[in-house]
DNA sequence: GAGCGATTAATTTTT
DNA sequence: TTAATCGCTC
């Protein structure tokens, strides 16, 4: 095996061989930060560290994969297994787990994610009869959470004068008492939202100095991925555990830091030096990643913001070509010149499907680029969105089961105890709560304890039967076998099988694939040295933390990858699209009107540049749909940013230029395409109308969709004028034939989308 | 209590 | 445009 330290450079070689006392490691984009990361591990253990007494906190479960896995690699053996690498949350839920009682939690503790909460915050506002127009749940959700995240509790909350100042001139002076009821009502649920595991975390080395003990002891070398991304919970944990070693080592970007939305702070990152005295410091200035162009350009974008630690990234790499610019008219043309440019790509420079990675600002994007990669069949893959444990059919499923094992959770209860019906509604629910109020009781001990009387009936008598015929498996079967149980009697799997419309076979499907998902986790063997523990509790506990960029199926796959550039960051890819360059886009319009927050745009977009290594295309368009209506966005002020001396704005073309038929490629594939009937039919289908060399009269105005009928003269956008020959169908989806002369022929178009206006009727 | 149609609200980013 | 909630009817 070729030595571990082999092909490190002076700094990195530094960071590694530092074994004892504070080191912060200012990584720069592409400097090799993961690789100094797991190398350390390794030269740490070389050096004696039993892999026991090492914690690595990462963000993401991606991350903390990767290292695990590249720790193995350059170990050459399995001792890293005992190594203890997590996100915060999951390496604090398990300590909770075990540690909960103290704090008079359910080990089997439920974990809430945000929909979890925001529904619980939802139903507070109602009972205390509040407009949640005014007192909205997300807004709320946000507040607490913040809170949380600068380890202000309830009752510290109430009693600060600033936020109580700050809910006084947002007319929300009631917050205090949701937060205070909320966390009371998560509490005697038996469950944690996300920012209780830190939270929580806080209280328990806080208040239980023997728990503090035991864990300063077990972790003697601290390692933390991603530093300017933690808030001040997780700051203040890690000061805790690393107080008896100060075997400290964080590694970060001040320039990529993205989620102070989320209590980040950068200041942790800034003022390490101030915290540790002996702190060691050591600068990754050397950019393995990218071409020098687009290293000039990132270093030039980021160089707008105020506050960093000074540092100048530069690389042996050559200088690579141009940053392509390009202006569409549409979203819709936007994506088709991603789609035209990527096919170009590959047969000029062999590039494979994987090469690519779009990075948008927003999920809702996503929508124009698959289209047009459909249309070309190029396989993508979908990064992030709306996970797979969010879906309706996969949570009552998993409500189902987070009850069998922590019936306290009454959300979860409330949830399922009439799907599929069962003759338990609204008013037996609410007496339910009542009466549990009354007896100062769970809603479970109301439902299942015989000696309350007078509410019981034989539905619940069967549910509460049925519920824990299942728990009393929990103990002896495995995840798998409890679900497959719970599917099967509770008539969960039969309801979804008889729907058998195109969204109940996909949410049948959704359920299979879960059991499957669970199946996997029970014959999987576990990792880092934990015991075999395959119960459906120890199943839900990690459930709740994965996230669709997690599940990893076909993330190796030879696709091209769409996702946000927060989803992007840690990633690399040799050809990338930032697309999406329009202001109130990006910047997003909630961050236009606040220094700080256009920094972390700028930050963003200096991710999301710094992801490409060979080429880089900055796409925007002059309008889009958003709720369905067309806006009209002015190019993004980043765009600004860029030194003319790198772009390369060929695609920019002002006016009327057909901004999507950009590459001599890009057509070429549609027309052989469009020679394939069935396959062009299809495509028609799934993609929006391609763009071609019509420009709208100026006074272009969409008339109205019902008063268009045979024989009348329109304008379409992109078709140009045309004579509509018949109209068919109902009036809620009337379908015109229209003749728009030779160039286009003859067109069936929906009146209820197709945007037209009449020239004469 | 269940099912259907109508109204409305939402889009920033995620563990 | 879509998803979710509301309210009405059976």
């Amino acid at each position: 095996m070729q030595n571990y330290l082999d092909g490190l450079n002076a700094q990195q070689l530094a960071a590694v061989q530092h074994i004892d006392g504070p080191i912060m490691i200012v990584a720069g984009a592409g400097s090799g930060k993961t690789k100094v990361l797991t190398t350390r591990i390794a030269h740490l253990m070389k050096n004696g560290v039993d892999p026991f007494n090492i914690l690595a906190l990462t963000f993401t479960n991606k991350a903390a994969a990767e290292m695990k896995e590249r720790v193995e690699k350059a170990l050459g053996n399995t001792e890293a297994r005992n190594l203890y690498i997590g996100t915060f949350h999951s390496v604090f839920a398990r300590i909770l787990r075990a540690e909960a009682t103290r704090l008079g939690y359910p080990s089997n503790f439920t974990i809430y994610d945000t929909d979890d909460a925001k529904g619980i915050i939802r139903s507070i506002v109602k009972d205390m009869n509040l407009d949640d127009k005014h007192y909205k749940p997300a807004f709320i959700y946000n507040r607490i959470s913040a809170a949380k995240n600068g380890l202000v509790d309830a009752a510290t909350y109430r009693n600060d004068t600033h936020i109580q100042q700050e809910d006084a001139r947002s007319n929300r002076p009631l917050l205090a008492d949701i937060y205070d009821t909320y966390s009371k009502r998560c509490f005697k649920n038996g469950a944690m939202d996300f920012d209780d595991l830190l939270f929580k975390m806080y209280v328990l080395l806080t208040n239980y100095p023997e728990a503090l003990a035991k864990y300063q002891g077990r972790f003697r070398y601290i390692l933390i991925d991603e530093y300017q991304d933690t808030n001040v919970a997780q700051y203040a944990i890690i000061k805790m555990l690393g107080a008896r070693n100060e075997n400290i080592c964080v590694v970060g970007d001040d320039a990529q830091s993205i989620y102070s939305f989320r209590g980040a702070t950068v200041q942790n990152i800034l003022q390490f030096q101030d915290d540790y005295e002996d702190a060691v410091i050591i600068k990754l200035e050397q950019n393995y990643r990218s071409t020098q162009t687009i290293l000039q350009v990132a270093n030039n974008v980021i160089g707008n913001n105020a506050n960093q630690i000074p540092k100048e990234l530069w690389t042996d790499n050559a200088e690579g070509e141009k940053i392509l610019l390009a202006r569409t008219m549409t979203d819709n043309d936007e994506g088709k010149f991603v789609a035209d440019a990527i096919k170009e790509q590959q047969m000029r420079n062999h590039y494979a499907n994987k090469d690519f990675a779009v990075l948008y600002r927003t999920n809702a994007q996503s929508r124009a680029f698959e289209e047009s990669l459909r249309r070309l069949n190029i396989p993508y893959k979908l990064v992030g969105g709306t996970s797979f444990y969010q879906r309706k059919e996969v949570k009552d499923y998993l409500a189902y089961l987070r009850i069998i094992v922590n019936p306290q959770d009454e959300e979860n209860l409330k949830r399922i105890i009439n799907y599929p019906a069962r003759g338990i509604g609204k008013t037996t629910i609410e007496r339910v709560i009542v009466r549990a109020d009354q007896l100062n009781t769970t809603f479970w001990e109301t439902i299942a304890n015989p000696e309350i009387d007078g509410l019981r009936s034989s539905h619940t008598d069967g549910f509460v039967m049925m519920i824990n015929s299942f728990r009393t498996m929990l103990e002896k079967q495995n995840a798998y076998d409890v679900a497959f149980a719970v599917g099967k009697h509770t008539g969960l799997v039969q309801e979804l099988y008889n729907d058998k419309t195109v969204e109940g076979v996909a949410r049948y499907e959704n359920v299979q694939e879960l059991l499957n998902s669970i199946k996997e986790f029970t014959e999987t063997p576990d990792e880092e040295g934990e015991l075999h523990d395959k119960s459906l509790g120890s199943y839900l506990q990690q459930i709740t933390l994965l996230t669709d960029a997690d599940q990893d199926k076909g993330v190796d796959a030879d696709a091209v990858k769409l996702m946000t550039i927060h989803a992007a960051k840690g990633l690399e890819f040799p050809c990338v699209f930032a697309v999406g360059l329009e202001e109130n886009l990006f910047p997003s319009s909630m961050s236009l009107y606040d220094r700080a927050d256009l920094e972390e745009e700028r930050r963003l977009f200096y991710v999301a540049i710094t992801r490409a290594k060979h080429r880089l295309w900055i796409t925007y368009s002059n309008s889009r749909y958003r709720f369905g209506s067309l806006v009209q966005n002015d190019p993004s002020r980043f765009i600004k940013e860029v030194p003319p001396a790198y772009l390369d704005t060929t695609f920019t073309g002002t006016g009327n230029r057909p901004a999507g038929n950009t590459s001599s490629f890009g057509s070429m594939f549609n027309q052989s395409f469009d020679n394939i009937p069935s396959l062009k039919k299809l495509a028609d289908k799934l993609a929006a109308p391609k763009p071609a060399a019509h420009t709208p009269s100026p006074d272009f105005v969409q008339d109205d969709a019902t008063a268009m009928d045979a024989g009348m003269q329109v304008e379409h956008q992109k078709f140009g004028f045309g004579k509509i020959l018949t109209v068919e169908g109902g009036t809620a989806n009337r379908i015109a034939s229209i003749d728009f002369g030779p160039a286009h022929g003859v067109k069936k178009i929906m009146l209820n989308f197709a945007k037209l206006r009449i020239v004469k009727s």
